[in-house]
DNA sequence: TGTACATACCTTGAATGATTAGGTATAGTG
DNA sequence: CACTATACCTAATCATTCAAGGTATGTACA
């Protein structure tokens, strides 16, 4: 079935629910559409990704959910909690020196 | 042990071996040193991750190897194929393309 | 002579994590 | 009544990075 790990993709998914969650509180459902908006159509990613992460973090503390019954359906907001925080500056950082490192790889001798 | 697939990671090290390959011929042991520098020390990858994709690609046909004894030690030259420039064309541009999604979610609304 | 380090190749094992493809159920629209 | 959007979820796959090992030669220095 279907690929898995494309390039470039590990981390991503968590790095941008936490930077959005870190923004106001989401579900998930919500977090499917937006990052689509917000990666302006470059990046989209199913709920079979969105959902795993959001369990993920949530056990491990970096996310609290509470149920709320909207218009008769059930939607789980997500929160970041000052764990999560500390998670996403981590994941930021990585990101930084990582995405930093390959464009000075690939800049090296000019490129198109 | 230690971690695997840490964040940001996947894709790197194929990426990076191709463009550097795409420049001169190099051999392993070359580019684990090379990888470093050319990253500005942001990424630094074993011969444990070296080894294993080139290997990976050789197979794949995007690289072509040839074996030279140089003082009594024998390294082995990688050269990339058309068919690993059109592979190192494609990995150029999933990275465009996720680390331009990813910056630009990360910029709305401003970040540190 | 011994010993340490750099060079140069390699493999194994483990864990991780994104993806596809399913599945459930309700609300709204034609 | 059918279809689409909303909203949640799980299972199975499998590719990939990494640490930690292993082999062997050359070089520097006491």
């Amino acid at each position: 079935m279907g690929k898995t790990n494309p390039p470039f993709m590990t981390g991503v998914p968590e790095l941008l629910v936490l930077r959005l969650l870190s923004q106001r509180e989401m579900y998930g459902y919500e977090l499917v559409k937006s990052v689509r908006v917000v990666t302006s159509e470059a990046i989209s990613l199913g709920e079979g990704v969105i959902y795993p992460v959001l369990h993920g973090l949530e056990k491990a503390g970096a996310l609290t959910a509470k149920r709320k019954p909207v218009n008769g359906r059930t939607r789980v907001y997500y929160e970041v909690t000052p764990l999560g925080r500390e998670r996403l500056d981590r994941l930021n950082s990585d990101w930084d020196r990582i995405s930093a490192g390959v464009d000075s790889a690939l800049g090296e001798a000019g490129r198109v």
